[in-house]
DNA sequence: GGGCGCATGTAATGAGTTACATGATTGA
DNA sequence: TCAATCATGTAACTCATTACATGCGCCC
């Protein structure tokens, strides 16, 4: 239901076709939804049909007709509910990541410290790219912030068990 | 893929029938997967066909036959390949609960308060299992304290967005 | 004339979950 | 005797991704 909320969040605040909601979402919102563009186009179209937006085509020129979706009251009142659950609860989250980690001494100790300075590298490049994004206006720039909060405990996380493995190795 | 190194994983240590891993899975690493009984019987019987692990029916007295896996050396091999692939790479995290905190104005302020502190007792729910669950030896306990530290980054977070609301609710 | 950005979709596929189905043993 | 735990699976389904398909406008 996360991805509805988000679609829906985002035309409560004004009317939009397709393509512009796709390019938001890749641009601005990528470090919360994984969503494709197909299955956003996929995804109007199955709210469109349970009436929580409503569609408009518009030509203009001799282009290709956008469809541009607007919420509808039903829409809202399905927005204000699936917020308040959203933000109520906590949704665990699983890292792919710590399966690894799990199994770490299944390698020598030299070779686990090389690659986990290398997920330290990339950890690192996405808190840069993180750091330098856009901000955006209210509260739509919490997303941001908490990316970049996360991936700062994640370098933290990373350095204690390099610290940890390069004590082992020398005692 | 993260799947199979689980379970290659868990397999490489010492062999185990399906039961057993699923009891594993559950109990003691419910924090970084969510494979569910079948699903895990299903990748067992697959990498079984692709030669990673072998099987073996153990039938004690007059109980349901066991089917106890081993990892092949086949197996161990893949088990390498994509725990040197798992620990050099970081998989980015989406955060569903993000969703939610993008939209966090459109509910007036005293509401929002309300639903952050429930989510907040959640996390903090979370973060007192994860500390009193049992710890493991070795790389395996690695896991619960990765757990335990981005919980804990969850709770500092959640009490700043706190704070900051309610600095704007006074001014 | 060629490539990129705009704009939208369908169809096949896949990974994983849910619900269902079975049946023996063990302890209250 | 009744429920819980042990032990395994199948079938239907959902959700989302990938690959594919189309075609105009704009700029170099």
């Amino acid at each position: 239901m996360s991805n509805e909320l988000l679609l829906l969040g985002l035309l409560s605040r004004h009317e939009m076709h397709g393509y512009q909601l796709n390019e938001f979402l890749s641009k601005n919102l990528a470090s919360c939804t994984d969503l494709k563009k197909s299955s956003a186009y996929f995804l109007l179209g199955k709210m469109a049909q349970q009436g929580w937006v409503a569609e408009e085509s518009v030509q203009e020129g001799n282009r290709p007709p956008r469809r541009v979706f607007h919420i509808t009251d039903a829409g809202a009142d399905v927005f204000q509910q699936l917020l308040r659950q959203n933000l109520a609860t906590y949704t665990p989250v699983t890292f792919a990541g710590d399966v690894g980690l799990a199994f770490l001494d299944a390698l020598p100790t030299e070779e686990a410290v090389g690659l986990l300075k290398e997920r330290r590298e990339a950890v690192s490049l996405a808190l840069h790219s993180a750091q330098s994004a856009p901000h955006h206006p209210g509260s739509l720039g919490l997303v941001l912030e908490h990316q970049a909060r996360h991936l700062q405990a994640e370098i933290a996380w990373l350095d204690q068990v390099l610290e940890d493995l390069d004590q082992a190795a020398k005692s």
